[in-house]
DNA sequence: ACAAAAGTGTTGAAGGTACACCCATGG
DNA sequence: CCATGGGTGTACCTTCAACACTTTTGT
């Protein structure tokens, strides 16, 4: 419970750091990727890892993890959703360290990660081809994907991925990505019609056989769906 | 993200210090109810919370909440879920403290709540009557009972709070407590039978007219059926 | 012209919801 | 005997899953 009386807070010299780790996805070339970062120093020096970054004593967690998508891919005004807190003792070798995981959805457009201070690299990782990562990272993503996972069944929510205008079968490749199974285009299509926030364009997309139509987004439309 | 390396952890004098609270459920004379307590100190010396301790330099997060409910209702081997983390800097007027909130599901039978340190009440409450609470409990509590309407929607999960053996109306009124809805019997009670881990009894229960047959539970059949 | 991808409808199964009457027991 | 709560079945609707052929466009 919360307090200043509590004896075992009181005894504050050694509380724990907390961080805040993101899963970062876009949807890209028909892939959902995820965004990972190499570090430079110890522990873990050389492995890949989520992005995150310390709270410090005025943020929250939120606002830590939305500092550090901006730092990283200069993205605002992006949806963040809790995943996690993690907490085990023996998760950071060396000191304790707290973090809550946090998974982001991303538009491609907008995202050249530069990485910065203790980070060597920053790259895009198709899901099945991120490598093991450091710490308990491998954990944070799997925990981030489930719930992704789970909240597309319940409700559309992943056109924060998708480009300005899409066709259906890039929203269906991103579906596939993300659920990790084949979808029926027909039944995938239908229901996507059925939603009153997709709206057809009367363009075409270029360059690509078939001639397939162009949808977008009404946003106020979705934020009501999403609403429930 | 994790790192001794961060500045912003190195200067770690100032690290919030994390706890666990826990809304207890338990289900009694056909209500849903949850445990509080009362705090004797400042701040919000008076006032009730929902149950909690703070983290120690050894414990994980759940198994503080585990201690938590050992030491206040003496139970054990209780299912407890991680519902979210909360770290407005402004939640506990004096220090930084970060909480983060678990639910737990616990039978009537073995509670009789012995409030010690600094608490000079705890009490089981109806949801209805849950006076408002302090620091932000009434949010942690808003968000542990939806996630347990979450939960109980996706898959039946609740039986840990009901007695070795029931009535399906108990049933009934545990599911109608939780959702804050009224159920059609016939409809509820076909689902119920449906499930194969629920075992008919050849017991009635006494003294209430009809003579309601009790069931129970084969947990091995029910962690199967979790699983999904 | 051919290859590749887009576009399109129907049917069956399963699950959810709505709804009313008789039966068993306690008082 | 009567009041209270327990126990039961059917019809409709919605949702999801399975499944194959035609049209459009690029090469």
């Amino acid at each position: 419970m919360d307090g200043p009386v509590n004896m075992r807070v009181s005894t504050a010299s050694s509380a724990a750091a907390h961080t805040a780790d993101c899963a970062i996805f876009a949807f890209s070339e028909g892939e959902l990727r995820v965004l990972l970062v190499r570090r430079s120093v110890e522990p873990f020096a050389g492995s890949w890892l989520l992005p995150g970054g310390a709270m410090s004593q005025e943020d929250t967690l939120e606002e830590t993890a939305r500092r550090v998508l901006l730092e990283l891919v200069g993205v605002q005004d992006i949806s963040l959703t809790q995943v996690g807190t993690f907490s085990d003792p023996g998760r950071h070798p060396v000191r304790r360290v707290v973090t809550t995981c946090y998974y982001a959805l991303v538009r491609p457009e907008n995202h050249t990660p530069t990485p910065r201070g203790h980070l060597s690299d920053a790259a895009w990782y198709r899901l099945d081809d991120v490598p093991p990562l450091g710490f308990d990272h491998d954990e944070l993503l799997r925990a981030a994907h489930h719930q992704l996972i789970q909240h597309l069944r319940e409700r559309p929510m992943v056109f924060d991925l998708l480009p300005e205008r899409f066709t259906l079968t890039e929203a269906q490749q991103l579906y596939e990505g993300i659920l990790r199974e084949r979808l029926d285009r027909r039944n995938f299509r239908r229901k996507m019609l059925s939603y009153d926030f997709l709206i057809e364009t009367d363009e075409k997309r270029a360059g690509v056989q078939g001639g397939p139509l162009l949808y977008r987004i009404d946003s106020a439309a979705l934020r009501r769906a999403e609403k429930r």
